[in-house]
DNA sequence: ACTTGCCACGAAACAAACTTGCATCGAGCG
DNA sequence: CGCTCGATGCAAGTTTGTTTCGTGGCAAGT
């Protein structure tokens, strides 16, 4: 009888229904740990959510199958490897047809250097991150992306003196 | 005698270390796959690059400790958790002596939808990037992180349309 | 109300990966 | 020339991840 007490309260936990895939309370721990440390063992994950290591190992599983998890990977000092500044360049383009947006978005994706890539509404077209050893590399970057193509009208640039904060961790709650 | 000794043993252990080993073509190989998968088993890094596994493995933990491997982290999909949209913020401050900056700096950083924010040159001070669940949230968040703030100038928002490229990974070359 | 099917869980066995100790090799140096 | 230091590879030991199996709850259909 006791330990159905028990079983009971573990059930109630975990009641939520999940028909596909929606995201239940545990999961949402799962990622939040994770999101801070992935290699943090399965059993002190299952110890933090209360739940056994091979469902904690389940759970991991399907959110990587199902692209919930899109990737493990470690975080690397951008100084370290030799490409101390950061920089933030707007870009607007002159034509803005399906094919014209697509060839600017293929050309930033195949540069190594453009960190992260967004096309956006507002004044501009696309925003970049991108990551140099130095200024003069910068030049070059901007010469080979944005004065070799016709098709850029101007850009921005802005330099980061601080990262205050970087990371790709999506809030839980 | 023998506490001299002693004490002679723990002066080199605690000896700090060389501030920045520098990483030779074996690290930069081994950073390169684990910015990509940090899962990779180390006896297949081993392989890859032509090294045994503890061999791997001493190489990452020195990085690790080093500061050179900041994280190990899950990316995990915004819009699996409800955080679908992504804008970028243009942030001008009023004053900008150094308090007033860090005050700022506080204030972002103690945000959990602003995802990075770097303090950057040239026509605004800062630039952020921010996760929220809908445009209603994020119309709440300007209202408490902008016009709250009388330190604020203005701000030029971005709404991404497309994620064409999303990282933190440094070129190795 | 009972039963059936389904799904998730936990315990334990199993496999794989990580970690450590030890002997060896080569480079720098007295 | 011999020594020390650092890094490597091999092998044993330990932790971690993975699979298997049996149990119990919930929903749907008798």
């Amino acid at each position: 009888m006791q330990v159905c007490f028990v079983a009971s309260l573990f059930c109630r936990i975990a009641v939520p229904e999940n028909p596909t895939h929606p995201l239940d309370a545990f999961d949402r721990a799962i990622l939040a740990i994770l999101q801070q440390d992935n290699t943090t063992p399965q059993r002190v994950i299952g110890e933090r959510v209360n739940l056994s290591a091979p469902a904690v190992q389940r759970r991991i599983r399907r959110m990587e199958q199902s692209g919930v998890i899109q990737a493990n990977v470690a975080i690397v000092d951008p100084t370290a490897l030799g490409h101390p500044i950061t920089i933030f360049v707007e870009v607007e383009l002159v034509s803005e047809t399906a094919g014209d947006i697509d060839e600017a978005k293929r050309r930033f994706l195949a540069a190594p250097e453009v960190q992260q890539c967004y096309y956006v509404t507002g004044d501009v077209d696309f925003m970049l991150v991108v990551l140099v050893p130095s200024m003069a590399a910068y030049e070059a970057l901007t010469r080979r992306l944005f004065f070799d193509n016709a098709n850029i009208r101007k850009f921005r640039t802005f330099v980061a003196m601080d990262r205050v904060k970087a990371g790709l961790a999506v809030p839980v709650t």
